[in-house]
DNA sequence: GCAATTTTTGAGCGATCACTCAAGTAATAA
DNA sequence: TTATTACTTGAGTGATCGCTCAAAAATTGC
């Protein structure tokens, strides 16, 4: 495909960027809230989550890092609607992680005292980490083992019945 | 400064940035290794640690998130000796937060059992996730609380005698 | 099949890129 | 002061950038 035919589909390089970025969050938060509201156990389904990243790199495709961190990282502050659009992407997924803490706590998995946002900050706080780290092309073992790490920082909210 | 003067210094751009690199985490190495070894307790100085990293961002210079981050996800996988110099400089990190849990588990801090390497790359995680939220530009109070709510987990560690 | 429409193409536009260099300016030494 | 050395400058290089467009090719409707 030549620029001819892109620039015929979009207006610009910013616009197809746009296009590209929704298409990739989108999904992105598609597939997370499918995984929260399938799961029987909302605190396993976030855990589950945190593992999948465990698997990431393991020296698979090239640099598909998160699309929403390198933007965010990328994107100058002067240009101030892309990083909105940004921001708000990476505002939806805190709130489906948040949901699936509030759930948690509705199904008395972590204690009633539970902050959700607080705690949907934080674990996306621990996504993006894995994400740099899967970037550096560890070794897959330590990465798993770093995964499983983070997701027992989670599973240990639990409620002691 | 016209660009004469600057390749006058440096042969190429690249060269320009490897030593711009090397400077800029060389100053964050050395701010590290002292931050450990002036510390009377090494796991108290690995919590300030985090928490100095939860008063970064607070609206304040434009995009300083860890260069080193921004490298790492900025350089294709097509230049090889670049990625090298920013994955080694990441491993010195690496093994200074190390020899934080080292001397911790030495003083007793921490469980004899507790695996330092280990440690330190999940600590190196929340700094990773930490320095991305940052350029979110969130609520400075949410950024402490995260900040704190991490360091916690590392203080948690902490052995009860 | 043919005509109307849509899509792709390759040449090429101006702007910016990384970079160079001869000439000019400033700093230092004598 | 003058001579030597060091640095800075601004014009300009070719290459690539984002992007356009008329013409060719492919697709569609009839």
């Amino acid at each position: 495909m030549r620029p001819g035919s892109i620039y015929a589909a979009f207006q610009s390089k910013e616009e197809l960027f746009r296009a590209t970025l929704d298409l990739y969050a989108g999904r992105m938060e598609a597939e997370l809230a499918q995984m929260i509201s399938d799961a029987p156990s909302p605190l396993t389904a976030l855990r589950g989550y945190l593992l999948s990243l465990g698997g990431l790199d393991c020296r698979d495709k090239p640099s598909t890092a998160c699309m929403l961190v390198k933007s965010l990282l990328e994107i100058q502050s002067d240009h101030p609607e892309l990083r909105g659009i940004v921001v708000d992407h990476l505002n939806t997924v805190q709130r489906l992680l948040e949901d699936g803490f509030s759930k948690a706590r509705s199904a008395g998995e972590i204690p009633a005292d539970a902050d959700p946002a607080r705690l949907a900050r934080r674990m996306q706080t621990y996504v993006f980490g894995l994400k740099i780290q899967a970037q550096r092309k560890p070794d897959p073992n330590d990465m798993q083992q770093l995964a499983r790490d983070l997701a027992d920082e989670i599973t240990g909210l639990r409620r002691v019945n």
